[in-house]
RNA sequence: UGGGACGUCGGCAAGCGGUCAAGCCACCGGGUUUUGAUCCCGGCAUUCGGAGGUUCGAAUCCUCCCGUCCCAGCCA
C-alpha cells in the first residue's frame, strides 16, 4: 500500500489542493478503498454540457489522472420522458473534446436497471420497502412540511409478501401509470424531508432511448444513483451542493443493502460553478434555443461547451479556467474576466496574428508608384518563432481602421490625424496630408497620405520615433469578410435573480447587443485558406474563430472569442469624463 | 419559525492555535515593445460576518447573534 506522506501525493505535487483531495489523501493514508480512487462524471442526457458541467468533468477527471484512478461517464438515464440520444451524442462528444477519456467504461445507469430491481426486492423482502397505491398529490399532502411531520400511507404496514408481489406486479406492467410506486419504509416524520418514505419507483410507459420499451417502472435519481456507484466500484461520487440533503439517504440506502468499504462509495459535495451575465439551468438554456433567442445550442453566446468551441475557446482554456477556479463548498459567481484571461492566455502563444479591418477607411498614398506592388515579410506570431513569416502585399491604396484616425484628436491619441506620422506594421510610415470627406454628410471617406521609403520595415535610418503603429490591409488584395462580434447574451449579472425579485421573465434582461455583425470587413488575403475552427488574432482587436457553420471560402465568417485587453479604452474613457 | 450547509481583499481562494493572513483574476502605478497586446517590476485585507469568551497567543477552539444558499418532484 501507498504509505507516502500526503505532500508526496500527485495532488500535491501538481499543486492544486482542496477539501476533495484532502478527503482523498486521508483516505488513502487510511487504506479505507486500499488507496483505490474512482470516480464518475454522471450528466443525465437531458441537454447540452455548459461550463459548469466543464467544472465538474475537470475535477472528476482530473481527480483520477492525479491520483492513478480512473474516472467512468455514466448517463443518469433513470427518466425517459426527458431523455434524448441527441443528448447522449452531444455530451460524448463535449467530453472528448475537452480532452478526457473514459476508454472502456461508457455506462448507462440503465445497464443496471436488472440489478437494481433485484436490490430493490431485497429491500422489501427486508421489510424495508414497500408498495404504496396513494395518488402523487395524496402523496405530497402526506409529506407534511418542513416544520411539520408527515403522516404514514395507510399502506405502509402491508406484509412483506403482499409488497413483493405488488413490486413483481409493478415490473410486468399490472398496473396503469402513476397508480403506484415503491417507496423506502424509513421514517414520516425525519427532519430531512429526503428520509420521508422516499419514492424508488413510479410506473411509466415510456420508450427509454437505452432499454427500449423493455421496463415500465423507471427507479428514481436517490434509487439509482448510489447504488450504480457502488456496482461500478465508485470510491468518491462527486456532485453538487443541492444534494448534501441526499446523502443521509444515499447512506441510507448503502447501509440497507449492507455495502462496505474498500467497496462503499462516499458521497462528497462541493459548490457548482455560476458565472454572470448569464443563465445556466438546461430549463433556460432549453428555452432561449426552442424559442429562438439563440441561433442554437451551439450559439457561441451560449455558455454550453458546444457554444464555446464555436466562439472560439480551446479545451485548454477551458481547463485552466476550471482549475484556477478552485473546488470549495461556498456558493459563488466567478467573473468573467476570469475565463477570458484564460482564454487570452492559451491563444496569445498559439494564435497566428493577421491583419483584419473592420471598420474599413480608403488611405490613398499618393507618393507611392501607381502599378506597384510590394511584398512584406511579416512574423506569424511574435510569442513563437516556431510560426514561422508570410508575406503581404503593400501597395497604394489600403484600409486602415475608421477608429484609428481622428481629425481632431483627442489628448493622448497617438494614431492617426491630419499632419501626423504613424507606421503601418511591418510596413512604412505614412503622414496623413488631406481629409476627404463626402459633401452632403460631412463623412470623412478618404484620407491622403504620403510615404516614407526610407521607412520600409518599420524603422527610419534617422532612428525617429512615431507614437502609433496601425494595422491595415491591401485595398486591392483585401478579402471580405462577414466578422460577428459577441458581448454578454444578458445585460444584468443575475437574470434569473433579478427577474424573481423584479417579478418579470428573466428573458427581459436578454442583451439586444449581444451579436453585432460587421458586413465587408477587409482581412488579408492569406485569410482565403483560413480552415473552419481556426483561431486567428486579428491584430489589435482580439481572437477571433473561423465559423463552424456559416464560414466557408466564398463566405468568410468570424466570430470574435475574446477582445485584447484595451487599455486606450480606459484612457479615453477617463479621460472624456474631463473633456 | 424544522433540517442541512456556507460566510477570509471588488471576484475566486489558501489557511486546520504560534514570526509578516498564500496565490489567481480585476484594479492602480512604472519599465520594455513595429499589436495602446504580450512580457517585466511594484502596489493592493493591522484584518478574517458581528459580539462575547477560552488561551501567553485565535481567521483557526467555545457561546450567542446576523446574513446567504439548499430541501415539501412519482426531476436530476
Amino acid at each position: 500500500m501507498d504509505t507516502r506522506p500526503a505532500e508526496d501525493s500527485p495532488a500535491r505535487e501538481s499543486g492544486s489542493s482542496d477539501f476533495i483531495r484532502s478527503i482523498i489523501d486521508s483516505d488513502n493514508q487510511n487504506g479505507t478503498y486500499q488507496g483505490r480512487v474512482h470516480t464518475r462524471f454522471p450528466p443525465e442526457p437531458n441537454g447540452y454540457l455548459h461550463i459548469g458541467h466543464a467544472k465538474s468533468i475537470v475535477l472528476n477527471f482530473g481527480i483520477a489522472e492525479e491520483y492513478g484512478g480512473k474516472c467512468n461517464l455514466r448517463f443518469d438515464d433513470t427518466n425517459p420522458e426527458k431523455e434524448e440520444l441527441e443528448y447522449i451524442e452531444s455530451i460524448q462528444q463535449d467530453v472528448r473534446w475537452l480532452g478526457f477519456d473514459w476508454e472502456d467504461r461508457l455506462y448507462y445507469a440503465s445497464d443496471y436497471f436488472e440489478q437494481l430491481y433485484q436490490f430493490a426486492e431485497r429491500l422489501t423482502a427486508k421489510g424495508l420497502a414497500y408498495v404504496d397505491e396513494l395518488s402523487a398529490d395524496q402523496i405530497r399532502e402526506t409529506r407534511g412540511t418542513p416544520t411539520q411531520a408527515g403522516t404514514d400511507s395507510p399502506y405502509r404496514e402491508r406484509p412483506i409478501a403482499e409488497n413483493l408481489d405488488l413490486l413483481r406486479r409493478m415490473r410486468d406492467g399490472e398496473f396503469a401509470d402513476g397508480s403506484r410506486v415503491l417507496r423506502a419504509r424509513i421514517d414520516m416524520a425525519a427532519a430531512n424531508i429526503n428520509l420521508r418514505d422516499p419514492i424508488m419507483y413510479r410506473i411509466r410507459r415510456v420508450h427509454h432511448p437505452n432499454t427500449g420499451d423493455s421496463w415500465c417502472i423507471y427507479p428514481t435519481y436517490d434509487w439509482a444513483h448510489g447504488q450504480s456507484d457502488w456496482i461500478e466500484g465508485i470510491t468518491h461520487s462527486i456532485c453538487t451542493l443541492e444534494f448534501e440533503n441526499h446523502r443521509p439517504l444515499y447512506d441510507w440506502f448503502l447501509d440497507a443493502l449492507e455495502a462496505t468499504p474498500p467497496k462503499r462509495p462516499r458521497q462528497i459535495e462541493f459548490a457548482r460553478l455560476n458565472l454572470g451575465y448569464t443563465v445556466m439551468s438546461k430549463r433556460r438554456l432549453l428555452e432561449l434555443v426552442r424559442e429562438g433567442r439563440v441561433s442554437g445550442w451551439d450559439d457561441p453566446r451560449m455558455p454550453t461547451i458546444c457554444g464555446m468551441r464555436r466562439r472560439g475557446y480551446t479545451p485548454e482554456a477551458i481547463r485552466s479556467f476550471c482549475r484556477a477556479v478552485g473546488v470549495s463548498k461556498t456558493n459563488s459567481q466567478i467573473d468573467l474576466a476570469m475565463l477570458e484571461f484564460h482564454l487570452r492566455e492559451d491563444l496569445n502563444k498559439r494564435a497566428p496574428r493577421v491583419m483584419a479591418v473592420l471598420d474599413p477607411l480608403k488611405v490613398v498614398i499618393e507618393n507611392y508608384p501607381e502599378a506597384q506592388v510590394e511584398q512584406i515579410e511579416a512574423q506569424n506570431n511574435p510569442e513563437d518563432p516556431a510560426a514561422g513569416n508570410r508575406t503581404l502585399p503593400f501597395s497604394r491604396e489600403i484600409y486602415i481602421e475608421r477608429e484609428d484616425f481622428r481629425e481632431d484628436p483627442p489628448k493622448k491619441f497617438f494614431r492617426l490625424a491630419p499632419g501626423r506620422e504613424v507606421r503601418l506594421k511591418h510596413s512604412y510610415y505614412i503622414t496623413c496630408n488631406e481629409v476627404i470627406k463626402d459633401p452632403s454628410s460631412g463623412e470623412v471617406i478618404e484620407l491622403r497620405c504620403s510615404y516614407d521609403p526610407q521607412s520600409r520595415g518599420g524603422s527610419t535610418p534617422d532612428g525617429r520615433k512615431v507614437k502609433g503603429t496601425l494595422h491595415w490591409v491591401s485595398a486591392p488584395h483585401a478579402v471580405e469578410a462577414e466578422v460577428r462580434l459577441y458581448d454578454r447574451l444578458f445585460s444584468v449579472a443575475n437574470p434569473s435573480d433579478d427577474a424573481q425579485r423584479e417579478g418579470v421573465d428573466y428573458r427581459t434582461y436578454l442583451n439586444p447587443e449581444s451579436l453585432r455583425i460587421m458586413q465587408s470587413c477587409k482581412v488579408e488575403p492569406s485569410l482565403r485558406e483560413a480552415t473552419v475552427g481556426t483561431t486567428f488574432q486579428f491584430l489589435r482587436h482580439g481572437y477571433f474563430c473561423v465559423d463552424l457553420q456559416d464560414g466557408s471560402a466564398a463566405n468568410l465568417v468570424f466570430n470574435r472569442a475574446v477582445s485584447l485587453r484595451d487599455s486606450w479604452a480606459k484612457i479615453e474613457r477617463a479621460e472624456g469624463g474631463q473633456r
